[in-house]
DNA sequence: GTAGCTGTATTCTGTACATAGACAGCATAC
DNA sequence: GTATGCTGTCTATGTACAGAATACAGCTAC
């Protein structure tokens, strides 16, 4: 089985390509549309793809290895594996999460996002974390040729 | 009247520390806990707080002059202006605001932030946002000697 | 073995951040 | 008017890091 999973980068952005492509595996990983078991494409595949040079995706790899989502070992393809249970965080973690957030919504809204949107994209985003969090389905990066 | 607004910045953070204090001072700009007639701290006031160097305070203010937010003039301190409205953003901007809380709530969970926190304060700001969008209270920056 | 895949390591180049220090505009006191 | 002390601006300069080039080495199938 083949799930369409893309990653879209942009080089024009201040944030490091090879941290947006930490970012975006790993929203993926913890919700549940990559799993253990699942193959991801050969660092030359995924640059190629994304028109950059595989050592920048080699580096978001081992950053994502050093997180304990992937296995990354030479010579064979990377695979996720199962991550074993975060300690739970403290409150100075909650507390920049919490400021993180706000950063967000302040420069959502000064870009001229509605607030009602801001609200309920929040909304959505809150109910849907309960949701994804009980239904674990299995997932195959589809090969890139 | 003086308001107790502080920023704090890490300067061990991968974030540029001109970046932190744009986006410190924006939330606090959104959410009108520094309104327009409000004189910001100079460049050297703010930069012997926070222990860096003045032109990084400088290139901060710029951005977020900029933006509309700040009237920064050769021989004069940093005024808070009336920005003037901006048009409603179009769905490409909204979507990667969506995309963009979508990767910050995954780090959290990642980083053992527990479902129901992670929802709940989201909820918590979801709220917030109708709250201040309907108060707009005067704030004067304290100065800081 | 060897061909072709995989990730790794080293090195280099360009860019961006942060700083240093000289410069110039503005306000106030005299 | 001008001296003084504040304000932000400009132009280097050092450093760190992102990204790419390229050679290397492990694994697997034939």
């Amino acid at each position: 089985m083949t799930r369409n999973v893309q990653l879209r980068i942009d080089l024009a952005s201040p944030v490091p390509v090879y941290r947006q492509i930490v970012e975006a595996l790993r929203t993926y990983l913890v919700e549940g549309r990559i799993v253990p078991g699942d193959i991801l494409p050969s660092v030359r595949c995924l640059a190629g793809e994304l028109g950059i040079h595989f050592n920048t995706v080699a580096q978001a790899y081992r950053e994502l290895a050093g997180e304990g989502w992937l296995e990354v070992s030479h010579g064979k393809s990377v695979k996720v594996v199962e991550r074993r249970a975060q300690c739970q965080a403290d409150s100075a973690t909650v507390a920049r999460f919490r400021t993180r957030i706000r950063s967000l919504i302040a420069e959502a809204r000064a870009q001229g996002i509605a607030h009602q949107t801001v609200s309920s994209e929040l909304k959505t985003l809150a109910e849907g974390i309960k949701r994804c969090s009980l239904k674990q389905l299995p997932a195959v990066w589809p090969r890139m040729s």
